[in-house]
DNA sequence: TGGAAATACATAATATTCTTATGTATATTT
DNA sequence: AAATATACATAAGAATATTATGTATTTCCA
């Protein structure tokens, strides 16, 4: 587990990026989804999560549809084309933020090859 | 400039590897020499800035000293021990995150080489 | 079969960390 | 003389996270 700090500001980034690669998903499968591709290095809390999605919502980055299996709900979301978007710019400006940090951190010998 | 979000958690990181790479330095001169060394895109604020090394001064990690320059004053820093044990755990952390959400956002072919 | 764990949502109180604004003062440039 | 740069500091407010709490269903397993 990453020291708090880090993660943020990264959330909305993770999560659109997720929804453009992984298509509809529901909020809970996110968080285990995220938790499984990083081995468990980052976890979304739900305190974290739920309100970063309904601001996702009201921005209309996505949208949203309930469904019931059985009596239990799931809420899935699914980026908009303004999502889709707007998931793009924020890869491409994490993609160069890290470029930033790498040479500002002098990293280049220890970052290792991609 | 990068949004500001983008930023949060690493100005500790970035105020302690250039403290760790230059040496002594008082306040401003970090602004200018981040600002110089990014080519304007991360500029840190003077409101994050001093109460940041304010805590640090506080958790131990750097030492200051005062020094007149005529009438104007200017406040050094320094890395204690301590300071130079957390400057580098602070990067070897930075390093894992970012090779983390390379894999995460799936930018292998896109993050250029080392 | 009964209780723990997992699934699935949500919100409130609190903490942290940043932006923006304001304040003080000296030194340099135009 | 005025604007800009240097150099510190703090306060109000915004954003975003943690931690705690709440509700409810479903599955596992002892």
């Amino acid at each position: 587990m990453y020291s708090s700090e880090l993660i943020k500001g990264t959330l909305k980034t993770i999560i659109l990026n997720l929804l453009k690669e992984q298509g509809t998903m529901y909020g809970y499968e996110m968080t285990n989804k995220v938790k499984e591709l990083t081995n468990g290095k980052i976890q979304i809390t739900e305190g974290a999560l739920y309100p970063t999605l309904h601001s996702l919502e009201k921005n209309g980055e996505v949208v949203t549809e309930k469904k019931y299996m059985g009596k239990r709900v799931r809420k899935y979301y699914t980026l908009t084309k303004q999502g889709r978007e707007t998931a793009s710019d924020r890869v491409n400006e994490f993609i160069d933020f890290m470029n930033t940090m790498k040479f500002l951190l002098d990293l280049k010998p220890k970052l290792g090859n991609v």
